[in-house]
DNA sequence: ATGAAAGCGCTAACAA
DNA sequence: TTGTTAGCGCTTTCAT
């Protein structure tokens, strides 16, 4: 041993996995790479499997789909990964099963999914809790600026913070109008867009609205600002995600901390991964998150 | 090879690499991700990979000193990969020697290094612009937000750019405030505090300002709203990197393309490792800029 | 405890 | 062209 450090010896990974049947590897895949929520996943991730020495190689789902096929039947093949995390993927059957036919362990952020182990925050719950923080400022005109339809199929983020938004006002009696949910593409931009057209209207503007993310919400800060609206005077805007803008346009959020469950996914693999570590082999775990009120939100406007 | 199809074969990687030392991975260092340009860099470098049939492993250098080094002391001595892209490093002589000592083709984005291929736009020369097109439409006080020197030492940007903005100010004789240089951290937050330091005092305030990237220029443009100021009446202002949220602020940038920019340095790795394919052993090649100007720049307000 | 040797699944060089 | 085989650098098992 001494001669090895003296020498700066490294074990070859190629030689070691092929004698061993470890590759001190593991695969994340995620649906895209340069957003918010997915560069701080990996981040997280990529950290904690540093500190257990193992590499990481990454797998990105954004091409088209004949390249996202040659993710599953080629470079998830080759026995290069000991493990995989996936990323907020909205995966079908089909791949479920391909993973698990690798016969390694599979930990998802973002769930559930049948089949596998996953963490996820509840997103029905959180957006219920969003909705519910703007009722009980006294809000009842309420909309919801949601994710686009196409959006589902790479993560499932959506439909059930919708199903949230609706569940709070249904709960609170307050009728659910149509128009008040509007869809954008998950960006400032898109969420600027739809703010505009929502509280441009004087026969239809609410007075506050949830966004499902936090970068559609600082868009709809902005839109209302360009409109000549004070937040949170005439409109409150709640986001999700705790963004790393949010603090600084003051929005009040539903934290979640991606770092934190990157490197909480990779533990779990690397679990599993050591002598003895079997876990059931499906469960949805729950994630952190936190309601942060800021300056975005407050009652709503008093009647002239 | 049809029975090999039908039956889904897909050579093990490590007997492959162990066998032929090749290993259909390149390695990406990258001093962190949840950056736009990073980030951006990352998935155009990953997509290029993929294209050419290679695994990305992922080094992010974002830890303290010793993760740092384990990177180049472990990480990088396990014969996992055929070839390096550095991204945006400052590195080390010490560094840079120990990747050369790997024996294998690097390429890094950002330069120039001494003894490494390096694709870098000429940080100098595209500043040197933005300050020109400021002094063009008259400017004649024109104030730098710049990068932090702490930030010197992960990539060497800051200093560079400023070296433009007083270049293009000596040419034009004129004189340099060191009142108007001020620093920041790079992101919108910093920009916007630098800003706000900048353009509130009345007796110092520019009618024209020069960050030193997207993010902190539309901090200075958050800034200028916030006290009242129109951009571009007021103040005008210019940034460099071509941000996914420039478009949107109506910022008038340098663009660059790190997307682009990564799949380049793939190519060149990867045409290194071909049959054949040898290349110097140091040039920095020159990368794409475009001046693109929106509304975020005109010239001076007229004295009332 | 220490040492010897088989073999992990390929590639490449050589023989036929 | 096609077939054969040594050996890549380790890990692990088995014998000492």
């Amino acid at each position: 041993m001494e001669a090895a450090t003296l020498l700066d010896y490294v074990v070859s990974s190629n030689a070691s996995s092929l004698a061993s049947g470890r590759t001190n590897n593991i695969g994340l895949i995620i649906p895209a790479l340069a957003r918010w929520f997915f560069s701080a996943a990996v981040e997280g991730a990529q950290h904690a499997l540093m500190r257990h020495g193992y590499d990481v190689t990454l797998y990105d789902l954004s091409g088209e789909g004949a390249e996202r096929d040659r993710v599953f039947d080629l470079f998830l093949q080759r026995q290069r990964i000991d493990g995989l995390v996936a990323i907020s993927l909205e995966l079908s059957a089909s791949e479920v099963q391909r993973l698990l036919d690798l016969g390694k362990p599979v930990v998802a952020i973002g769930g559930p999914i049948e089949g596998i182990v996953t963490l996820a925050v509840d997103d029905a719950e959180i957006s219920r809790l969003a909705t519910q923080h703007l009722l009980s400022l006294g809000h009842t005109q309420i909309a919801h600026v949601g994710g686009a339809d196409r959006f589902d199929t790479n993560f499932h983020i959506p439909t059930n913070r919708h199903v949230g938004y609706e569940l709070a006002l249904r709960n609170a009696g307050i009728e659910i109008r149509p128009d008040y949910t509007v869809t954008a593409d998950f960006t400032i931009e898109g969420g600027y867009h739809s703010a505009k057209q929502l509280l441009g209207d004087p026969r239809r503007r609410p007075t506050a609205i949830f966004a499902a993310c936090d970068e559609m919400a600082i868009g709809c800060i902005l839109a209302a600002r360009d409109l000549g609206l004070s937040v949170p005077r005439d409109v409150s805007i709640i986001g999700i995600d705790g963004h790393e803008l949010s603090e600084f346009f003051g929005l009040t959020t539903i934290a979640q901390y991606p770092r934190e469950q990157g490197a909480r996914a990779v533990d779990l693999v690397v679990g599993q991964l050591r002598p003895g570590g079997e876990l059931e082999p499906t469960a949805n775990l729950p994630l952190a998150h936190d309601l942060i009120v800021r300056t975005s939100t407050a009652g709503p406007p008093v009647p002239d």
